[in-house]
DNA sequence: CTTGTAAATTGAACACGTTCAAAAACAAGG
DNA sequence: CCTTGTTTTTGAACGTGTTCAATTTACAAG
């Protein structure tokens, strides 16, 4: 029961609406670009947009699967070069934001969908769990076998941290104007070292019933 | 020179229609309900809304404006009746979380407004300032002369920090859809506990030069 | 080549947030 | 009571995202 034929011609109409709205959006943003603006662009009628995606929104996020994509294919040598677990988160959060540079300001329409919990698209949502796994997981493999040493019961639950950091810093990024987001820069070199530096201090004999107790806030709250 | 004659009927129309977009929006949520609705159910034209508030979106920063307008009355009798840190934390987060209560939902309306830099009702603008730092000079109020003795070159910063950190509650309470939000409640309990603690270690002698960094990604970063 | 069916495409229509010129209500002075 | 200027109110109109019945296109089967 084959459901879809869809031929290369049709593959290419999708992929020319998507190069449109990302074209535009970046031009003019969210807001400003019209999907009629889009389907023009493309050279097709308005409704046409709706053949493909489910609204708007779902073109944003058309584009972070995207990236996310790309992201899988780039992971295996940024994680390779070294064993350093600053470097190697690092190396992560660059490939991220390198990522994202080019559309700082699209990130905002991403955001302000995925901020609403009722929303499919939420990144807490069901509909985005594989690709929120599969973000954690480039953490979890960042994580092991790297030179320093973590506390066997901080280790499943540092990756889930370190993603829910890494959405902070791409918070926090998003209403960075400096220029050239040197302030975010500033921000990932100084909090990331403190971080490492706090999974090197948590491992100490004495800060057992600390990290016990934050992991059992944790654990209470999932 | 007055600019503005706004008479006793006036107020009592717009009141009328905040009143009925605030109910429309409880029973209906913020999409669901449209500015006809609210129009009709203040039984008064679609245009006169938009007379009195800017946008749909004002209407729920005017509701913002009117629980802070409530939180500086009651302010002063809550964080009289203790002189504990944690008590004390607590108290405004109660105090504030029982504000938003009956309008869970509607903060997601709130929060999405805010998330856009560019939007002059983020909560990082100029247009919110004054209310920003209101809500920031409340934790300073709180810090000062309680029990809990806090390191001076972090007096200055801890205020914005509990700010940041009361932000993150109302975002992890906005997707919290456990029943009565009791998945908040453990978490507030659980890392409140552990930030008195934290206050209380970073106080500790050999703890200067940590601190000390993270007071300097700080200073860098605003 | 013809035909039947599913995929692809169209563009008018709908409901919404918002704007605005015009009308109405109101206040103050004559 | 008029007149004049200001505040308040109206409702039609605009541009938007989105839907959908109708149409056209693509292609496999006969």
């Amino acid at each position: 029961m084959t459901k879809k034929r869809t031929t290369v011609k049709a593959e290419e109409t999708r992929a020319r609406i998507l190069d449109s709205a990302l074209q535009l959006f970046r031009e003019k943003g969210f807001d400003e670009a019209t999907m009629r603006d889009i389907a023009e662009e493309a050279g097709v009628a308005t409704g046409a947009a709706y053949y493909y995606f489910r609204s708007k929104e779902d073109l944003v996020m058309a584009f972070y699967v995207r990236t996310a994509d790309e992201a899988r294919e780039l992971f295996p040598k940024v994680i390779g070069e070294s064993r350093d677990l600053q470097k190697r988160i690092r190396a992560i959060l660059d490939l991220k934001f390198g990522q994202f540079a080019r559309h700082r300001r699209l990130l905002v329409a991403l955001v302000r969908i995925g901020i609403d919990p009722a929303h499919p698209l939420s990144p807490f949502g069901k509909e985005t769990e594989p690709m929120r796994d599969e973000s954690i997981d480039s953490f979890r493999l960042a994580i092991t076998d790297s030179t320093t040493r973590i506390p066997k019961d901080l280790q499943d639950d540092l990756p889930r941290l370190l993603w829910l950091y890494q959405m902070g810093l791409i918070l926090f990024w998003m209403f960075d104007e400096s220029p050239r987001q040197q302030r975010t820069k500033k921000l990932i070199d100084g909090s990331l070292d403190l971080i490492v530096r706090l999974i090197s201090l948590s491992a100490l004999p004495l800060m057992g019933p600390l990290r016990k107790r934050m992991l059992d806030v944790l654990s209470a709250v999932e």
